[in-house]
RNA sequence: GGCCCCGUCGUCUAGAGGCCUAGGACACCGGCCUUUCACGCCGGAAACACGGGUUCGAUUCCCGUCGGGGUCACCA
């Protein structure tokens, strides 16, 4: 039975490595027909232990990665976090030194310190005298009695190599005198965090350890302690780090000032704003980050693109395939194509993926979607009483302009009122100013009134028919016509916009228009001033 | 600094001695389509870090150099 595990810290926030990390074990698990598990290192546990760890789980749901065993599934092998096992570690310290596998140093931290800074001064391996190991009961009592409280070390070997295999990476070979006496218990008795994990997987029977290469380091003092401890070793595959868009360095959610500088990242980071600003929401730290999931929850990313991106992020499984679906994942994932070198987080492509996710689903796959946007922005009541089907028109309409569910919001004439409609001054001045379009819009006005019924075909049919019996290019009336309604120089297309805002509101707009043109006209501070050419 | 890891287009990658005139994708550039924007279509530029070996033959194997990164806690 292959059994996985992720094992996230209550920190707040799911980063995207994160993700990484947790979606692969989870393909393992899932394609051995295995288990997934999810355990909390909570080892230096703060109170609110709950509340830092939502956002990782919700993150985790969000994006389909089910756990077998853990925080609010339970499971046979609990307590899943680390703070409630901590009798568990202390045994298994006991057991370490029951089998000489490890010591009680009564050195005060300065003596230890000093030591190692003699080495160091001697430019020579630092290699710890054990001045201080306890050798019998006697000497302990008698440091005891002095005021010292020992630490737990593991006596670790001090000639040959700890040579192990890494799924990803192969033999890796470190001779054992690199490796100090590493504490495992604090003098206040609390257990570390390598002893910790070892002790769980063992515990949590777990047969592969999937996790970033910042631990391909420790591992040599894990496979220390597994074996005196008699546990078999799981399979280890150190993954590399996530890199930040266009560099090598390491993906941290602590530089997020230095990735808006990167034009990518900043698209990314400008659209998130963009629904944020719509709805009126001020920019939380641990949301408006692209290096965090929440991110691309809030702003309307669909879980599939984020999740086929991220796989994509180390793996690969041939010269072309670029999309897999769930199943596809799980069928073809495998440890051993996994890349060694570290792969930069590239928020184009990431975009791409979305795009491209969503340009296929249908409007009645998007309104759902797009719905949850709207009701926040709380402009479900200008338009409460149009029916479903002009709500799927409208997602018809703006088509693949929707890259992410909350770009609906950018539509925002479609639901605000007439009269609080806001015009682009840029637009105003270039489209409606003129005396030809005042003329023009007038004119249009009459055709408008004219048109039956007032849906996109006929009106299509209807304009162009006069526009041309008047000898007018067409760009004569689509200009001046689309800012008039939307107040925009940009939008969907034309008749569908029409339609869409049905003919009261496009009257009432025009009407509001002209008006505003006649104002900048008479106002000269507007009408000096000169547009950009 | 010690130890460990890594090094193919700007980015993600394919490549496991001849299939390579180094393939794909995103981004980029040019053109087409077009009522704006977005989409779409066509085309283009773009990489094996360097130096030695091994071999009939190296992007692929070995060594070195350079470069990048990780890690060296009574943190996780």
């Amino acid at each position: 039975m292959v059994r996985t595990r992720f094992a996230p810290s209550p920190t707040g926030y799911l980063h995207i490595g994160g993700v990484r990390t947790a979606l692969y074990n989870w393909l393992v698990a899932r394609r051995h027909g295995g288990q997934f598990i999810l355990r909390i290192d909570d080892t230096d546990k703060s109170r609110q232990v709950d509340e830092a760890l939502r956002p990782i789980l919700e993150g985790l749901r969000w994006l389909g990665l089910d756990w077998d065993e853990g925080p609010d599934v339970g499971g046979p092998h609990g307590p899943y976090y680390q703070s409630q096992r901590a009798e568990r570690y202390r045994a298994a310290v006991e057991e370490l030194l029951r089998r000489g596998a490890a010591y009680r140093d009564y050195a005060l931290p300065e003596e230890y310190e000093q030591e190692r800074r003699q080495a160091e001064t001697e430019k020579r391996l630092f290699i710890y005298s054990r001045r201080w190991m306890a050798e019998s009961p006697e000497q302990a009592r008698r440091w005891e009695a002095e005021g010292r409280r020992p630490v737990v070390r593991l006596k670790m070997p001090r000639s040959g190599t700890c040579r192990f295999f890494d799924a990803i990476r192969g033999w890796v070979e470190v001779p054992w005198e690199n490796e100090p006496d590493h504490v495992v218990q604090r003098s206040d008795g609390t257990c570390l965090y390598h002893l910790a994990n070892v002790v769980d997987d063992f515990d949590f029977q777990i047969t592969h350890v999937i996790r970033a290469v910042e631990h391909l380091s420790n591992t040599p003092r894990q496979i220390f302690i597994a074996q005196s401890l008699g546990y078999p070793l799981p399979v280890y595959a150190h993954l590399p780090f996530v890199a930040e868009p266009g560099s090598q360095n390491k993906l941290s959610k602590r530089h997020l000032d230095r990735y808006l500088k990167h034009p990518d990242f900043r698209k990314l980071y400008d659209l998130g704003e963009a629904v944020f600003r719509k709805l009126g929401r001020s920019p939380d730290p641990l949301v408006m980050n692209p290096v965090l999931v929440d991110f691309y929850r809030a702003v309307g990313f669909l879980p599939e693109a984020v999740l086929n991106y991220i796989l994509l992020l180390g793996w690969s499984w041939d010269d072309k395939t670029e999309e897999f679906t769930r199943e596809e994942m799980i069928e073809r994932f495998d440890l051993e194509r996994v890349n060694r070198a570290p792969a930069s987080f590239d928020p184009a492509k990431l975009l791409a993926f979305q795009e491209r996710y969503m340009k296929r689903l249908a409007p009645a796959d998007k309104l759902p979607l797009v719905w949850p946007f709207v009701e926040q922005a709380g402009w479900t009541t200008y338009r409460h009483n149009a029916p479903q089907s002009w709500w799927l028109r409208l997602l018809e309409a703006i088509g693949d302009r929707l890259k992410v569910a909350g770009d609906v919001l950018q539509f925002d004439e479609f639901f605000v009122a007439d009269d609080q409609l806001v015009y682009d001054p840029e637009a105003v001045k270039k489209h409606l100013v003129a005396d030809e379009a005042r003329a023009t819009l007038v004119q249009v006005r009459q055709w408008l009134l004219e048109v039956e019924p007032f849906e996109a075909a006929a009106l299509e049919q209807h304009l162009k028919a006069q526009v041309q019996a008047a000898g007018w290019p067409l760009r004569r009336v689509v200009h001046p016509l689309r800012v008039a309604v939307t107040g925009k120089t940009v939008g969907l297309g034309l008749f569908d916009t029409l339609e869409l805002l049905g003919r009261a509101s496009c009257l009432a707009r025009i009407d509001r228009a002209l008006c505003l043109s006649e104002q900048m006209r008479t106002t000269p501070a507007l009408a000096d001033e000169k547009p950009e050419g």
